[in-house]
RNA sequence: UGGCCCAUGGUGUAACUGGCAACACGUCUGGUUUUGGUCCAGAAGAGUCUAGGUUCGAGCCCUAGUGGGCCAACCA
């Protein structure tokens, strides 16, 4: 029995088994479906990578389809911007369609669904249809409008369609189960009103499909084999199914392939945050500079920060397909750059806190061009030459008077290698009143010149510093990235994920880099050696270089050597705020007042109006059957409201009532201490 | 008094469908090095959520429990 079998992720599986099945391989299709509605981020990376992935190695039609049913929320900007990024990563798709190039066909199917009394025109308000839909464990209620008769259906809908109504007054939906277990499949929603202008149809439609009743149907029309989505449309795949047989019974000779929806996890990325509407906010508040702001986690974002598409598709590659939610640490998507830039970017000197060093021995006037390799990892990247002279500037961490032999830079009478150039000791220090050193005074040994072969050359010292000729040395902004977000899960914590944002997420420096790349190109890539990896930023000018710092490289002597204002760059866990009672339920509030309109108020209304003035002894039963209908947590969020509400106010009353409470005397308390 | 999905080192994925738990990141050692980078060599770290069951044998199959996620938008 040999080992040797490349795994299959469990899509692949399916694929493999339903091609051992009889699926032709030459049927197999794939899309990616983005709702034109933000930028791509990292997260959809992973969609695409499953999807146009599995198209290369099946060699198989990936379609990009944008999901555009909803025109009060897209726009053909992020149409433009979206093809831009799946480009960028070096995916080609096999045809750019839209929801809306189905719209004319899926109003047909809809005539006939309505004909077959499969579907009909319900004219109640919206909250009246969330009550009757009923909850995840009571069985909804059929709407008054459900029995209309077919022509009534008819005529409603045509008028709907021909603009007679307002927005909210009627929807069509399809008759299925309103005791169905699956909420999706109680008589579903599939169209609304919308007097909107889509960005591509216009003013031609004023009812639009609902995603259930667009997404499968173009799935069908386009005969993709299989439609990859994430974990959270695992309760879709139901009606998913249902249209989709009805639709097929109506058009089975033309088109045999029946699509398959199956899901996968989607990707979380630690300290940072994945959803559009978040991450719009995060625009809107410009907390941020734009979509591609280098601390966003939006592909732009992450392209203009010095990312590679080889580093993200890598990234993708590794972080692997499964069903089980995750958190993918940053760490890895660092190594994947480092990984790829260390192959390609040029390496240069830059000295970003800058201290002055003067060699004493060397010639006022005097500069000497020295060789200098770009690229050690790469020997066709060639050389390049570097001027030196008598004032330089190295950085200020670089030299310390007095240091230890685990210290391996400049200190006072000791010796290092000026990379490219000499060998120098530090001989003296001038500092000001306050004890800071404005200039290291040093000699070199002129018979110490890099690659010159002598024997002071070739003599060992123990570290080498980088440096710039102050003379020639281009002075350049660099604007340095720290994580977004302080805690590691931002986006999955009780509190707002806005409370989390690093106010020192962005440190703009002046630097000071080697003359020859002073006209690089926006975009370049290089190494500053021994610090990190930086691009050209597109806020460069003719006059004015401005770098982004990709990341840096890794650093083994930081962890040792922590100084006193590390950045958060290593990946230990920072530590949420310290919560205490009454700021969870400030959060829980907010939490419950997140929760969609209907819900709230059905939440209330059944809930809150009755605990408003109970006691303790009458609270527990009462949170017993609140937790029943709408979870823990919610119910735990009412119940410390009434427990406030009850005079409770202070903060550690409440928690010593709390802690106080044992879990066979008061459940409900040891339960509240838990969500605490 | 609901339905569905999930559970393997710190993180993420594997384990050829029942046969000694592997790979990557991270961590730690040592070596090379004119980048405390790269590269090279090596180490530590899980006995697979719990309890039963089937089996010669269970991470994998079955049952129950526990924990987490998703589902009640005229969003996708």
């Amino acid at each position: 029995m040999s080992k040797t079998h490349k795994p299959l992720n469990f899509l692949e599986q399916i694929i493999e088994q339903d091609l051992k099945n009889g699926l032709p391989q030459k049927k197999l299709r794939f899309r990616f479906p983005p709702e034109p509605n933000g930028y791509l981020h990292i997260g959809h990376t992973k969609a695409i990578g499953i999807s146009f992935g599995l198209g290369e190695t099946y060699n198989a039609p990936v379609n990009l389809r944008f999901d555009d049913t909803n025109p009060t929320k897209e726009d053909q900007e992020y149409v433009d911007a979206i093809k831009e990024d799946i480009s960028w990563l070096g995916y080609k798709w096999e045809k750019e369609v839209y929801s809306s190039d189905y719209f004319e066909q899926l109003y047909i199917w809809a005539l006939q669904m309505i004909k077959d009394g499969k579907a009909y025109v319900d004219s109640q308000s919206s909250e009246a249809m969330a009550v009757q839909k009923g909850t995840p464990t009571q069985p909804g209620q059929n709407s008054p409008f459900r029995n209309r008769s077919v022509d009534e259906n008819l005529a409603l809908f045509e008028q709907m369609k021909n603009g007679e109504f307002k927005e909210g007054t009627h929807v069509l939906r399809a008759k299925i189960d309103m005791k169905h277990v699956n909420m999706l499949m109680r008589d579903p929603l599939m169209y609304r009103i919308l007097h909107a202008d889509h960005h591509r149809t216009g003013a031609t439609w004023c009812i639009y499909p609902m995603y259930d009743w667009a997404h499968g149907e173009s799935d069908y029309l386009e005969q993709i084999s299989h439609s990859l989505c994430s974990l959270e449309f695992k309760p879709h795949r139901d009606l998913y199914d249902w249209f989709k047989n009805i639709v097929y019974n109506y058009k089975k000779d033309s088109l045999p392939l029946i699509p398959k929806q199956r899901e996968f996890a989607r990707l979380n990325l630690s300290f940072t945050i994945m959803s559009k509407r978040k991450l719009l906010k995060l625009v809107e508040d410009k907390v941020v500079s734009g979509w591609d702001d280098p601390r966003m986690p939006t592909i732009s974002g992450l392209r203009r920060r010095g990312y590679t598409p080889t580093s993200i598709r890598n990234f993708v590659e590794k972080v692997g397909v499964a069903k089980r939610d995750n958190v993918i640490d940053v760490s890895l998507l660092e190594f994947c750059v480092r990984e790829d830039l260390n192959k390609k970017a040029a390496r240069i000197m830059a000295v970003l806190d800058p201290v002055k060093l003067v060699i004493q021995n060397y010639p006022e006037d005097k500069e000497e061009w020295l060789e200098a390799e770009n690229n050690p990892e790469d020997e066709a990247a060639g050389t390049r030459t570097v001027p030196f002279s008598k004032n330089l500037y190295i950085e200020r961490d670089d030299f310390k008077e007095e240091a230890n032999n685990k210290y391996f830079r400049l200190s006072l009478g000791k010796e290092v290698r000026l990379k490219n150039a000499f060998i120098i000791k530090a001989e003296r220090v001038v500092k000001d009143k306050n004890g800071t050193i404005l200039e290291i005074h040093c000699s070199y040994d002129p018979n110490s010149l890099s690659g010159s072969g002598t024997p002071e050359s070739l003599r060992k010292v123990k570290g080498t510093l980088h440096w710039v000729s102050i003379k020639h040395a281009l002075k350049v902004e660099v604007r340095e990235y720290d994580r977004l977000f302080l805690h590691e899960a931002p986006d999955s914590q009780t509190e707002d994920f806005s409370t989390f944002v690093n106010p020192d997420s962005l440190k703009i420096r002046t630097g000071f880099v080697e003359p020859h790349i002073k006209d690089a190109r926006v975009g370049t890539q290089f190494q500053f050696q021994r610090i990190g990896y930086f691009n050209v930023d597109k806020d460069t000018s003719a006059t004015h270089l401005v770098f982004n710092k990709t990341v840096g490289l890794r650093d083994t002597w930081a962890k040792k050597e922590p100084k006193k204002t590390q950045p958060h760059n290593s990946h230990t866990t920072s530590q949420p705020p310290k919560r205490n009672a009454i700021d969870v339920i400030k959060q829980l509030g907010k939490k419950y007042t997140n929760l969609p309109e209907v819900k709230q108020k059905k939440v209330k209304l059944e809930i809150l109006a009755l605990a408003k003035e109970v006691s303790y002894e009458d609270l527990e039963p009462l949170f017993n059957t609140a937790a029943k209908k709408v979870g823990t947590r919610i119910a735990v969020a009412l119940a410390l409201q009434v427990l406030l509400e009850n005079g409770l106010e202070k903060n550690d009353q409440i928690n010593v009532f709390i802690t106080s409470a044992t879990e066979d005397e008061h459940p409900l308390l040891s339960e509240i201490a838990k969500q605490i």
